[in-house]
DNA sequence: GCTCGTTACTTCCGTGTTAGAACTAAACCA
DNA sequence: TGGTTTAGTTCTAACACGGAAGTAACGAGC
């Protein structure tokens, strides 16, 4: 619907707004009048509006940044866990508007597109223009393909949930929404390229280069989770020892840390102790940091993107051990190559239904038809009451 | 001076040719109209011809494919290595016509393309209308940026070679170029991404995703060295054990096998060896092997590309232990994941050079201007006399 | 306080690229 | 011999783009 120049200035405005009609030339790399010709439907429509940014004491005349009008519209982005959706509503740039976990009952689809309709009603946030539904498996073309945590194989989720909740709905695999919304934005914003590690009850791994998402078969299939990092670490329930898997997953160090205490820990007590200074946690802590480091230090230097976005509920071991990440990086990388940039997103799991907001958004935009109709971002009036 | 769409045209012909208009549409997304439209300069100046690929049997009015004029061109390739030229003169679609190997006497860059000059008039090719040339280092632009086996620091080779021979030089990254090479003419063509792996003297790495090799600043450094892949294994120069440079470089396997046996061997020698069954030699041989897969397992899992290319003049160890690659691939691979597809380049050395003429080609491509001059892929008359 | 320079943006218009519709070409087939 | 099928061409209208020139809105300098 959109030419391919719209959707461009479309998606820079949304990425980098506000931002003036000099420096999308730039950035588009189309002259002055071709972006006003192509701003002005955008304009007329309401979907983007001028700023009134006066003079900031530069000489000439001063700019008219364009933005996304405000309140133009609201996404929600549910991410499907094996016991629990996690719920955000966000605007247009997946700025969080509201956010809950909600325990998942039934495991069937149409139940579950149920109850992620109501916890979406629940947030309480009106005018909502689409939702985006990311899950752990393969996905195509709003079907999940294969989904092995809730035993689902080849089911048209997002038609369920688009007739349960009368918005348009997006899905995606779980790592693959992550990484966009890390993209356009998240903490790699303006970057080309970027490995996404996330540690949780998993490791999940994606990837960036040349400013897009790797779409791959293989990015359901958690690929990260046995890369070997050590000789000396647990056993992964592959069998693997010292993987990924058993270095640095929330289970696997509160098992290792409950070992070595002799009594039940969580992973967010373990935390706790190294933080407090405990050996034996801080021990298992250093280690999985260690670990971490060579993960990272392998990814970048096997995909040859010198940055890393570090994300995941488990990723609070990351402020207590950072040198040792650092240092581990540093020690499997040639000195000669650039440092890696290390960014940590330490929003936990409203990262992950932050990452199905942004491919609703991505839909979304689209779906923008600028010869046609009212206010196109919104749904049918009361779609979702 | 091609619109995107002529150089896209011309790219297709090269790369699939012969081809028809027909198909040509459906790969570059254009109309049949177009298609005429953007053929007929190319046909007119006698760079595409048509053939008479007479009825094949189907209904229907029989194809006229596309095709590059024979005999347009050739272009010659260099790679550079620290003690000699390897020099090959190709046809436009980098198909070998000729190969040699020049001992390197000169360091100094003047020294070393004057004796580029003298290796290609060598090859006795006429009609050269482009030289690449590779080497390993950090490249940009015509420059070599940075040469450490050379030690050379922004030396601006290109136009040195250019004033030698009087033809259009292009400077490439060697692993860059030999993924080019790959991804237009050789094992690589037609899938959107791959690893490229060398073994030989070094380790060399690169990448290629969504159709692109990926330039990076890292490309140069030979990140992929140091990775390690057993425990067990001897000590690289920088002291990291079992890491693939220890495990997989030509001199590194034939000390070990010169240790076991008391006696200096050379690489091939290993490689007899362990074809003829020689226990010590075959030991070495297998572990090198397993190494290679654990190599190439990893590089597939964090690159997402289920695709691997193998080249380089170490690779002759593929053949002879086949197996233990693929076995060790599948050990560090998910069952659910896409079996990974081998590609081995047993060309050699002259799969560099190769690399290098790839090079050469696809500037000359750019350099077509259909609205001016002669036959623009041919050099002056006599320049390189 | 007027002009001048500077930067941002717009209007006008010519150019070049694209594809739809209709047409021609060249085969097989009944 | 005329229908069917597939390939490719001609004609033409739409349109996206950028160059040239014009307008807008500011600060700076006299």
């Amino acid at each position: 619907m959109l030419s391919d120049s719209e959707r461009a200035l479309a998606r820079a405005v949304l990425i980098h707004g506000p931002i003036s009609r000099s420096e999308l030339t730039s950035r588009l790399g189309l002259s002055p009048p071709s972006l006003t010709r192509l701003a002005k439907p955008f304009l007329d429509r309401g979907l983007l509006v001028e700023l009134d940014d006066r003079s900031d004491g530069s000489v000439g005349r001063p700019v008219r940044p364009l933005d996304v009008r405000p309140g133009l519209a609201h996404f929600a982005g549910v991410k499907i866990t094996g016991e629990a959706l996690h719920v955000v509503a966000t605007d247009v740039r997946a700025e969080l508007l509201a956010y809950q976990e909600v325990p998942l009952h039934r495991r069937d689809p149409a139940g579950v597109a149920t109850e992620i309709a109501d916890a979406v009603r629940a947030l309480g946030v009106d005018r909502i223009a689409g939702v985006g539904v990311s899950l752990g498996g393969a996905v195509r073309d709003g079907r999940v393909e294969f989904a092995p945590f809730l035993d689902w194989t080849d089911v048209p989720f997002a038609q369920l949930v688009e007739a349960e909740l009368g918005v348009p709905a997006s899905l995606e695999n779980d790592l693959v929404a992550l990484a966009e919304a890390e993209r356009w934005f998240g903490l790699g914003r303006g970057i080309p390229g970027f490995v996404v590690i996330t540690i949780g009850a998993g490791i999940g791994y994606a990837l960036v280069v040349n400013g897009q998402v790797v779409h791959s078969r293989e990015a359901g299939v958690g690929l990260g989770g046995h890369i070997p990092l050590g000789t000396t670490g647990p056993v992964c329930h592959a069998g693997h020892r010292g993987c990924a898997e058993a270095m640095l997953t929330s289970g696997s160090i509160a098992a290792q840390v409950s070992a070595a205490l002799q009594r039940p820990v969580d992973h967010a007590e373990v935390l706790r102790l190294a933080a407090a200074g405990d050996p034996a946690a801080a021990t298992v802590v250093d280690e999985a940091a260690t670990a971490l480091g060579r993960l990272v230090a392998m990814a970048v230097n096997l995909t040859l993107q010198p940055a890393a976005v570090l994300a995941g509920e488990g990723i609070g071991l990351f402020p207590l051990a950072e040198e040792r990440v650092r240092a581990a990086i540093a020690a499997d990388r040639d000195p000669r190559a650039e440092p890696v940039r290390l960014f940590v997103d330490e929003s936990g799991f409203s990262a992950w239904a932050r990452g199905a907001a942004t491919i609703a958004i991505q839909d979304a935009v689209d779906r923008i038809d600028l010869h046609r109709g009212e206010q196109e971002l919104l749904p049918t009036r009361g779609a979702l009451a």
